[in-house]
DNA sequence: TAAAATAACTTGCATTACGAAAGTGATTTT
DNA sequence: AAAATCACTTTCGTAATGCAAGTTATTTTA
C-alpha cells in the first residue's frame, strides 16, 4: 500500500490523511468501547467489514500510532488491538459525532441513554472514560 | 450516482455514511471559514480537489441537507454554497479535530493563535462561531 | 494424536471510486 | 462580436473497494 502524502498544513486535512473514510472510525469506535478487540471481533460488526479492507486500515493505523498489537495473553492464535494515547485522544471528535447525529437521526436508545450522562456533564465524562481507557 | 444505503444504525455508521470521505469535511471547513462559497472558491483550497469529485461532493452534502445552494447576488453565471443549520451543528466536531490534531501534528501559527482561543472557552467559542454562521 | 476447527490474515478478480485533463453551455466582460 | 469566466460534465486510466476463496499457524475435538 502505497504512503499517500499530506494534502496540506491544514490539520483537518491531516487528520483526514489518517483517518478519513467509512471505517477507521468505525474500528475507533469498538476499540473505545470494547477497549480490546480481536480481528475477529472486528469482523463481528454490523456494518461487515471486508477482511482485506479491515487488515489494510489496521495497518495505517497502526503505522499512524493510532492503534497498537498485543499479544493475546491466552493464545498464541490470537492478536489484540487497543488504542494508544494517540487514538484515545479521538474520544472528544467521537463524543460530537455522537451529538451530531442524536440531533439529526434516529439513534439506538441505548446510545441516547449514554448521550444523556455525556450532556450533564461533556468534559467530566471524557476524562473519566479516558481515564478508563488508559488503564 | 447510487444512493447508498446506511450500514447500520450506528451513530458513527450513519454519520459516516455522509460525510466519511477524504473530502466533505474539507468542503464543510472553507464553508465555516467562508461562510459563503463559489465552485471556484473550493478549488482554490491547498488540497486541490478535483472538479468532478467537488461536484459530486456537493451534490451529496445537498441532498443530505449539510450545504444549500443561493442564487449569487451579482451574476447568475455564479452560485453561492452555505452551511444549513445541519452543517453549522458540525463545528463541535471540527474543532475536536482541530484540537486533536493540533495535539499532534504540526500546525500552521495561525490556527494555533485560534485554538488558543477555544481552550480558553470552548462553549463559548463554539456559541459565537455558530451565531456568526447561522446569520 | 490425527483431524477438524479457529484465527488472522492474503490473494484473485470483478466492480466502483478517484483523479487528471479536456470539453460543454450559459453567462459576463472586453 | 469575441474572449473570458463560471459551473459543471465527460472521458479515461489508475487506484480502492468488496466479495469469495485460499493460506498458515495454532487450538480444540474426536
Amino acid at each position: 500500500m502505497a504512503k499517500s502524502k499530506k494534502r496540506s498544513d491544514c490539520p483537518v486535512s491531516c487528520s483526514l490523511d489518517i483517518w478519513g473514510d467509512k471505517w477507521s472510525l468505525l474500528i475507533i469506535r469498538d476499540l473505545m468501547t470494547a477497549k480490546q478487540c480481536t480481528y475477529g471481533d472486528f469482523l463481528k460488526s454490523p456494518e461487515g467489514i471486508a477482511t482485506n479492507i479491515l487488515a489494510s486500515r489496521l495497518q495505517t493505523l497502526e503505522e499512524n500510532k493510532i492503534i497498537e498489537k498485543l499479544d493475546h495473553p491466552d493464545s498464541k492464535a490470537k492478536v489484540l488491538y487497543k488504542l494508544t494515547r494517540k487514538g484515545i485522544d479521538l474520544l472528544p471528535i467521537m463524543v460530537e459525532i455522537n451529538l451530531w447525529a442524536e440531533k439529526y437521526f434516529s439513534i439506538p436508545d441505548d446510545r441516547k441513554q449514554q448521550l444523556k450522562e455525556v450532556k450533564k456533564d461533556k468534559a467530566g465524562f471524557i476524562k473519566a472514560f479516558t481515564k478508563n481507557l488508559v488503564s
